[in-house]
DNA sequence: TTGAAAGCGTTACCAA
DNA sequence: TTGGTAACGCTTTCAA
């Protein structure tokens, strides 16, 4: 007996031994199935002056759903991963479930679907929220769909099929910051790519490109790099050093923002006055840099919310329609950060 | 019925039938309670061969405890409880049970106390991790000791007194740090705290202070910070325009040190040449800035594991002993990262 | 050392 | 619209 004096909640029976009903009339109120309203308003008043709430543990032993969630992610957790835990935790809490995060811990692909696997059957999910790149994975979305289990896939590329998503959008939000730096003067501007498989990145890039495009006397510049801050440095290094560079960088992250800052510095580039830097995230690291990074805002705890919404409501909550048609994307507003590394392009 | 495909897991039941024993008895093997050498081989082989894992639900239903653990933090999840939820959750799970990542939203001291009230009842938590600041709160201690529920705390203050704690010797890495800075020929060393409340701050001061009092014609200077970047900044900008000023500078934590370098960076101080800075933490802002920074790393995850065992073995496994003196304290090895900027003090 | 039977608090099925 | 009663898969109590 770990817990002694744990104290006695009370169950269904108690409620319904007050409101002098059946402890299933209760569990219908409950569970916000056909009551009548008479009922229904004396079994909610028992149950709000006992404030009761019901136990998931017997739940899910005697009915089919655990009450679980499952976060799976990539290690580490990420401030991206830490805000959709946030957000997530607490909206699943809300509606009586449990967030569990799980991180992967195999390299293999192949490795990694047998272990998602694992997961769902052995933690009985309910539901799965896919981060990237995990929400890319072709091999655990059919795993996933084979099981049947709802599933909500974080910022995936465009071409996954099963099951609703939530992202914001990346083309839009690039474009918009590109628009920014054009306006600002700037012709001669460079853009940063991430990994070469992660489609966010590229759907960045694209939206840089619809920017730019319509700019005749734009210079665009698109380097290669790998979400880190040494490819960020490496690429600011080669960039800066050009005897006609690019008078404004835009990393498809803010690590890699913060590689640019840094060579800028060691080349004697003011900021913002000689050359203007954007990131993407808003990271802990957009702050703690100098100057302060411009960037751009994922809403991380609403995206996390979101997605649990979108579980429960797309196929937790009525067992009925499972139409084709019902996978939404939800897009959450983004929110362009200026900071201190941009301003106009330098004259002459 | 959400999940129509889900395929069955093998229960209690049929490992028993396999076996050719009760159900009971293959129970006993799985709780490692005392049974047979010969049967518990003989069941052991077929578990094995099925891969059964009891599921939680029912046995949470049925028996005292939940099987879930609660990790509380206060927002965000920065990259410590990020590190924490990693190697707390792994562990965790390894032992059968699940870890629930608890931000409390509230901000009043009183209705924090409230609010970890509540989860522990709602969601029946077996045990409780206490993570920074929330380990130095007397009330929750209080709540939480009240309701007989397993605690670690991690990194709390040297006064908690009630059960297991998991942390760093602060004093010590504390210590070793500023002996490094001081072996280097710094003699004009500052030392920047954290906030006012925290416990760990106040111990790294006293290592600070352990090394510097026996060296004669060492110059100490300690500023208070707040553990936010702009107090580094601040305190930097204060400490460098001093005509004679510290050589190194030691921060209490990572954001602090990035200020003090960015503070150093517009004030024309070349790093380590002229100065020499240490953080503490290595978060991922410590190798975001430049020069990389020199810190002490805190082995987050293995702290985290190190919680869940603590409460695993203190008050959940051995239901037995409940000896005032099984209040472990387990201290984990720090790692001092010399990354660019610390160096010898200038000479001149 | 082992087993049978009675719960745990909820949901599910079928009848009233 | 309601209420019995049988599960759910495990733990627990008590006997053998």
């Amino acid at each position: 007996m770990a817990h002694a004096g744990r104290p006695k909640r009370s169950t269904l029976a108690d409620i319904a031994a007050q409101a002098g009903v059946s402890i299933k009339t209760v569990s219908r109120v409950i569970r916000r199935e056909p009551v009548s309203e008479a009922t229904r308003a004396r079994v909610m008043q028992v149950v709000a002056a006992q404030g009761y709430r019901p136990i998931t543990a017997p739940r899910s032993a005697a009915g089919d759903r655990s009450y679980l969630i499952g976060l799976l992610h990539l290690p580490p957790v990420s401030p991206f991963v830490a805000g959709l835990i946030m957000g997530a935790g607490k909206e699943a809490r809300k509606e009586g479930y449990h967030l569990l995060v799980e991180a992967c811990e195999v390299d293999d692909a192949a490795a990694r679907t047998t272990w998602a696997r694992q997961l769902v059957i052995q933690s009985n999910l309910d539901g799965i929220i896919l981060t990237p790149p995990l929400s890319d994975d072709p091999a655990i979305g059919a795993m996933l769909a084979e099981l049947a289990v709802p599933t909500c896939s974080i910022a995936p590329s465009g071409e996954q099929s099963s099951g609703p998503s939530v992202g914001i959008d990346d083309r839009r939000a690039a474009r918009e910051v590109t628009e920014l730096l054009l306006a600002g003067g700037h012709r001669a501007i460079a853009f940063l790519t991430g990994a070469e498989g992660r489609s966010t990145s590229m759907r960045r890039l694209a939206g840089f490109e619809d920017a730019v495009r319509h700019v005749e006397d734009a210079r665009p510049q698109v380097m290669v790099g790998d979400y880190s801050f040494r490819s960020g440095f490496e690429a600011g290094q080669t960039l800066l050093a050009q005897k006609n560079g690019p008078t404004a960088v835009f990393a498809s992250n803010d690590e890699m923002a913060a590689g640019v800052l840094v060579a800028a510095h060691k080349l004697g580039r003011s900021m913002p006055e000689s050359l203007s830097v954007f990131g993407f995230d808003d990271s802990l690291i957009a702050s703690a840099v100098w100057p302060p990074l411009s960037t751009v805002r994922q809403p991380m705890e609403e995206m996390g919310c979101t997605s649990v919404q979108l579980l429960l409501d797309g196929a937790l909550r009525p067992p009925a329609l499972h139409q084709a048609e019902l996978r939404p994307h939800r897009i959450i507003a983004h929110q362009i950060i200026e900071r201190e590394t941009n301003g106009p392009a330098p004259t002459g």
